[in-house]
DNA sequence: GTGGTCTAGACCACA
DNA sequence: GTGGTCTAGACCACG
């Protein structure tokens, strides 16, 4: 319970989003930069949880979450780990970067804008 | 209500996400682009409600919300309307892109990234 | 309809009040001040209506309202005109002090505050 | 709810009010007193509701008029807190008095009195 | 257990 | 006719 802290204090938390949900971005984000890396070991639930000072059911369903996307593994008996597939966590990295593009884009022309003129007035310019 | 809804049939209708907020959002768009104009009288409560196919408290809400933000006011007796005040609609914009470029970032930075390589890797670029 | 004029202009309408409500008021505070003098006629109503842009049974209301207070009183056939009973108007100045009193009196409580202190920390004083 | 509602048989309800409105005030009222401590526990919903006799709905909107004021926070299945800023507590409290200052202000200028002259009459004094 | 959303429908004040 | 409030009760996600 000392590597785990990596992204512990760090975090935001905004009460009125669900909790898991963000841990999830916050685990998806911090294995894409590659602070987690390929492999590694994670805390147990329990332990992160009490690290974490919240319900173990909620973060049972962070990692349970991240397994559907074969971003985490767990060996029975042995703990969760980060995948040591790189290709995996490559197209992770690519689906965040795609999917904030799109939202980026999409809201520009929500509003009649081309991604160029919402970047503009996006950074405080006409 | 008499005329055409602008929006309705065009809105796809996100069931994990609360109705009121997803019109909230719509609206807010519409007023930006212009599609929406200033001082432009919305369809009542009640018409409205009906025409969406949702119940009279949904529409109400939504109302509501964009009241507390400035974007609608209502007179009493006579409806709802999109406000005159072209600058309160300028800065909801604003806040939109603002919104929109500052996601961008942090998704950039949570990745490692800077915001030119997410967005070449968001293109489907490496 | 140019007198009447008096108190039009400078009434900041607050859309999510009564209209009626802000109209007594004002014509309240007004005759309180001496600004409609005792004995004074009054537009009709539907000429103020017209000059308000606004439905003549809310300035009826207006008027009926403080008939029932007997600020006004209707001559039938000759029109509205303000009492001519100076002790009414003083009990109503009286009344609109002693209220307004009561109620920062009633706030300061509230807040578990001497009127003093609330003074004090109202005007941007610790 | 296990412990006595601080605040329910104490407070007059004016039928001719909005329920959830009245609500507000006083919790902002408890808070700014400090009869309700920074980051105490409110009382469910439910409960809440059941105590005063009153819809759900209605108590939620009270909370969620008082969480968008930064005076709540709700804490996702824990329930809702009483913000554990003093800061905003103490801007809320200031608010209230400035309000009422500007309030008794306003009175007396409409009135043609000096806040003095509207002080003393208001006591019941020429 | 918690709050949050939505529906259905009644009732009211205002214009 | 308009919006606004309140009730009753269902259903859901979260922790």
């Amino acid at each position: 319970m000392t590597e785990e802290s990596l992204w512990y204090p760090n975090v935001r938390i905004d009460p009125s989003r669900p909790l898991y949900e963000q841990f999830c971005e916050q685990m998806r984000a911090d294995i894409a930069r590659g602070a987690l890396q390929l492999g590694a070991r994670l805390p147990s639930v329990r332990d992160l949880a009490a690290w974490l000072r919240v319900n173990p059911n909620t973060v049972m369903r962070t990692y349970q979450e991240l397994e559907r996307g074969k971003l985490l593994v767990t060996h029975r008996g042995q703990g969760t780990f980060v995948t040591d597939d790189a290709r995996i966590v490559e197209e992770s990295k690519r689906d965040i970067a795609r999917q904030a593009v799109a939202e980026l884009r999409a809201r520009a022309a929500s509003i009649g804008l081309t991604t160029e003129q919402l970047w503009l007035l996006g950074q405080g310019e006409g």
